[in-house]
DNA sequence: TTAGGGGCATTTTTT
DNA sequence: ATGCCCCTAA
């Protein structure tokens, strides 16, 4: 299949482009130093530098290293200025490396690259430079996730629909669809208007609409969608950027939607020097609105566009790859590529798939593994454990605190969208712009200052009747005498605060402001106040947050900063084992990868079946792709018998993909337990060799806090089975216990013996009602 | 008006 | 298991 594919592709060579002359002259200059040390598929996509290029690059080919080395190369050649490439990434961790990159090859010339960034970034860039066009001033406000849901949860009120049978999420999600898609309200069809709420899908598109720019608001979509919406209305505009970038490249190209592929097509029309680099088998952002058409029509929307495919993987041993080929090749939809490999290594290990008992013996067992082989000398830098879901992390997170071992962990839940850290920016942004009234909801009343539904409600009628700010509102109601005592104090103090802080912008340096606010308003007491156990942690993150604030120069930048990064990176530390997702994962590579949780419904994930059918199943399996060629050296694949979802515990099937792998590639770990030390109840209280240094990282402390949450003598307890009985013990000996036995446990209390089997008892406890325990966790009463 | 308890639904992945 | 919403008591 790959065979026919690779044939429709015309071989087109490059020597078949630029003028007489320059090819001429080419010839007999020596070529630069970063080019020599390409393979020829990869200079020959660094060098086709005019006209359309589509760059197919498997995964591990040199994709970075083409794009770097061709932005360096236009450079070097004069071709263009820093400030005429137009290159764009996916995140914002990819336009970093790529910055850094491109520094290393051509030097601080790449420091002024204006336009290197994602998506998003630009097309904000755009927009406030053009804001009047576009219904929206200069200074608009991004907003995140928990912006938008208010504001949804606002409209579905006064429109009168029921939040739980249409849950503003996915009202969101519908909207979002379709400015991914590229779609104004005007251009939305008219049977997909019908959607959501009885028919009332597109009134909602309208009215959200509105309401952000009322606000003077762009949510994500937006930053795509209303540049495609400024460049059509505004001819010269658009030609203005058309000629500004003389040439473009896109990277991750697979993963782009429909409004940036507009977009894309919208620029390129005039000189068309637009590169895109993908690999349609690291498609994995479907769900996102990504169209994989994208990059399968690129020949067909830019004719005569030159094709590069890389295939060349300099990456993983053969064994790796050939596991990755043989899995994503049950896939339809593809173009096909052939990686191939000529490193041979003969001591190259092939996969290695393994299976635990539950999700906790699991992240027991690789990391054990993860010991056995930093002992014998792999850095722990070099080894990552890629999960599906977030959920996931939860229990390497646990054992690594357990063991001792340093860990990192990338996006999971994300620092700016920590509820402390959202409402002290709300303070902020309030400071900067005190027309911002999503962010003084947020606030009015946090910490409780006296102001319930009744007083917020008279400010937003009034701001809303008057059609000013609330804040405004909220002061002009303070000279009359409808918000009386509690109310009228906290309001007051409030409204005179932020006035104060305001006035101190400019005179203060911002992070003592910033200091100043949380203090002045009552935050950080409140959270001192704070019994719970994670309120010495939120403090600790906003003290993070004035940190972080101080590489900027002043409130607004920061503000500014905050609301398009939304990983949280700058975890450096030591030397530590990486935990992320597997979209997170993409664009990386380390020696050892550790693939745990491969079971139906997790992943594959259940619900990208139910959703998405076979195309969801593919892009699933494109992501078991993505994963395994992460690896360099060694690989493994864990599934779990038991697994914990939604605090039940659930029996679980080895995920199909498992069986996908190329048995010639694979080895089976048989034993039971890590490492034949025995099962799993003598290995569960195996104090293992810790590591010593690692006390400091921001993850161990991050994991830390987690486990304050738990009473201390809960903690100790040997781990409690409940529901399906998920372990083995060690006790080999006659029964201990018999039915009518009254026993004692430690985290369930006093209970009697229903049923015997084995060494797994069946108790009816006075207090916790009926559970399956391991009579080693028993006393008798 | 607030705090706190109980009931309920929920979770893929990210700019 | 966790977090959110609603209800009730003070």
């Amino acid at each position: 299949m790959s065979q026919t594919a690779r044939q429709s592709v015309p071989p087109v060579s490059i020597s078949e482009r630029g003028s007489i002359s320059e090819r001429a002259a080419r010839a007999s200059r020596p070529a630069p130093s970063y080019l020599e040390s390409l393979n020829p598929e990869q200079r020959r996509a660094v060098e086709a530098i005019d006209g359309p290029v589509l760059v197919l690059a498997g995964a591990g080919t040199g994709k970075t290293r083409v794009l770097t080395t061709r932005i360096a190369h236009i450079l070097a050649l004069g071709r263009a200025r820093p400030s005429e490439i137009l290159a764009v990434t996916f995140t914002n961790k990819a336009a970093r490396e790529m910055k850094e990159r491109i520094s290393a090859v051509v030097g601080p010339q790449a420091e002024g690259m204006p336009w290197l960034g994602t998506f998003h970034a630009i097309g904000t860039r755009i927009l406030r430079r053009h804001a009047e066009l576009v219904d929206l001033n200069p200074d608009f406000t991004i907003l995140d996730t928990d912006d938008q849901i208010r504001l949804a949860k606002q409209i579905l009120a006064a429109e009168n629909i029921d939040e739980k049978r249409w849950p503003p999420r996915q009202m969101l999600g519908m909207i979002d669809g379709w400015k991914n898609r590229g779609l104004t309200p005007e251009e939305v069809p008219s049977g997909e208007g019908q959607w959501f709420a009885n028919g009332k899908g597109l009134k909602l598109y309208k009215l959200y609409r509105d309401r952000l720019k009322s606000l003077n608001a762009a949510d994500f979509g937006d930053l795509l969608l209303e540049p495609i919406r400024l460049f059509r209305a505004n001819p010269d505009i658009l030609a203005s950027y058309q000629s500004r970038w003389r040439y473009m490249l896109v990277d991750e190209y697979q993963d782009t939607n429909v409004a940036q592929y507009l977009w894309l097509r919208l620029l390129a029309q005039n000189n068309k020097n637009l590169c895109v680099v993908g690999d349609d088998d690291q498609s994995i952002y479907g769900w996102r609105g990504a169209e994989v058409d994208n990059i399968l029509r690129f020949e067909t929307d830019f004719p005569g566009a030159v094709v590069v495919r890389l295939e060349r993987n300099y990456r993983s041993t053969s064994h790796i790859l050939a596991a990755a080929s043989h899995l994503i090749a049950h896939n339809e939809g593809r173009l096909g590529k052939t990686l191939f490999t000529d490193l041979v290594d003969p001591d190259a290990l092939p996969l290695t798939v393994a299976s635990s008992w539950d999700s906790e013996e699991e992240a027991r067992a690789i990391n054990g593994e993860i010991e056995s082989l930093h002992k014998k000398g792999t850095t722990l830098d070099e080894m990552a454990i890629l999960v599906r879901t977030t959920a996931q992390m939860r229990a390497f997170e646990d054992r690594f605190v357990t063991a001792g071992t340093p860990y990192r962990v990338i996006g999971g839940p994300r620092f700016y969208e920590r509820k402390e850290i959202r409402d002290a920016l709300a303070y902020f942004r309030v400071t900067v712009q005190p027309s911002f009234d999503l962010a003084f909801e947020r606030i009015v009343n946090v910490p409780t200052r006296g102001l319930g539904q009744q007083s917020v409600r008279l400010i937003t009628e009034a701001a809303r009747d008057r059609e000013i700010p609330m804040l405004l509102a909220a002061s002009d109601l303070l000279a009359t005498d409808e918000i009386k005592g509690k109310a009228r104090t906290g309001l007051s103090q409030l409204v005179a605060s932020f006035a104060r802080w305001r006035s101190q912008l400019d005179t203060l340096p911002h992070t003592e402001l910033a200091e100043i606010i949380l203090e002045e308003s009552g935050y950080t007491d409140m959270l001192k106040a704070d019994r719970s156990a994670d309120a010495p942690g939120r403090l600790e993150n906003l003290k993070e947050l004035i940190r972080s604030m101080e590489d900027f120069d002043s409130l607004p930048a920061f503000l500014e900063h905050v609301s398009l990064v939304t990983d949280a990176q700058g975890e450096t530390g030591g030397e530590a084992v990486t935990l992320m997702t597997l979209h997170a994962a993409k664009g990386l590579e380390f020696d050892v990868v550790f693939l745990p949780g491969w079971e139906e419904g997790l992943f594959p994930s259940m619900r990208a079946m139910d959703e998405n059918g076979q195309a969801g199943l593919e892009e699933e399996r494109r992501l078991a792709y993505v994963g395994i060629t992460r690896a360099r050296k060694q690989c493994f694949v864990w599934f779990a018998l038991n697994r914990r979802i939604h605090g039940m515990w659930q029996a679980g099937a080895a995920s199909r993909f498992i069986d996908e792998l190329p048995a010639e590639n694979v080895m089976v770990r048989e034993e039971a337990g890590y490492g034949g030390i025995g099962g799993y109840g003598a290995s569960r209280f195996d104090q293992v060799e810790t590591f010593s240094s690692s006390y400091h990282t921001p993850g161990w402390e991050r994991a830390q806090r987690r486990r304050e949450d738990v009473p201390r003598r809960e903690r100790r307890l040997p781990l409690t089975i409940e529901g399906e009985l998920v372990a083995k013990s060690i006790s080999d000996g006659p029964a201990a216990y018999a039915v009518g036995d009254r026993v004692f446990h430690q985290k369930f209390g006093n209970g009697d013996v229903a049923q015997v089997e084995g060494n797994k008892l069946t108790v009816d406890f006075d207090k916790a009602g009926r559970k399956r325990v391991i009579d080693s966790f028993v006393t008798r009463a």
